[in-house]
DNA sequence: ACTATACGCAACCACAAGGTTGCGCTTCAC
DNA sequence: GTGAAGCGCAACCTTGTGGTTGCGTATAGT
């Protein structure tokens, strides 16, 4: 299964406000990115470079600038663990509730 | 909106762990979770109480001991994040395939 | 050719996170 | 009432993480 990451992807604030921007822009360069957080080109290379690590973005040269594109494939794989989780849990009640009707 | 450390709260694999596991055993001790991670009573005990806070678990005192149970609610604003950042996603893919199409 | 733009890399810093140990207080069971 | 089981709290340690600055290199534009 792909890279466990994406959880550590999600976690910092700043890095779910580039997913959202690159949802909505098409492509966007890092020092793009790093205009719409309150962060140097450099932080937000890093956060794209993990981004990147999870395989929420795809990274392409063009010319002298780099263009990051998002890839939410990964997503699905959280919404899965979480509805695992849901699953389990209902099921749990369930059974429960089974018990105590008996 | 909710405590939005539900995404920091699901950053760590312990933590996802003690989720799966309440998932499926209905309420739990600090104790007896600490013994399904390689870690001490205080290490799970600390990241219960991230889950707490992120409002994923409830703790109830019974006599001398503390247990949890799941409240997975917080995990629809993930998946809620999730879908409208694919939502926006597919609109733009749409667009552009428009644009393209022109 | 020259200048400005955009990256990449490395050093460095501060702070939060995960983890442990130690200790004291309450509750249950004899 | 005495001992063990559980918890809570605090101190402390180590690493990872987010961030910055500084500098070198490649590309675009004029």
């Amino acid at each position: 299964m792909p890279p466990p990451d994406v959880f550590d992807a999600l976690a910092d604030p700043h890095r779910r406000a580039l997913i959202g921007f690159l949802a909505a822009h098409e492509t966007a360069t890092a020092g793009e990115l790093a205009q719409q957080l309150p962060v140097t080109r450099q932080a937000a290379a890093k956060h794209l470079e993990t981004l990147h690590a999870a395989g929420l973005v795809e990274r392409r040269r063009a010319g002298r600038e780099v263009r990051y594109q998002l890839t939410p494939a990964p997503l699905a794989d959280v919404s899965e663990w979480i509805s695992k989780v849901g699953a389990e849990w209902d099921d749990r009640l369930d059974s429960l509730r089974r018990y105590l009707e008996r």
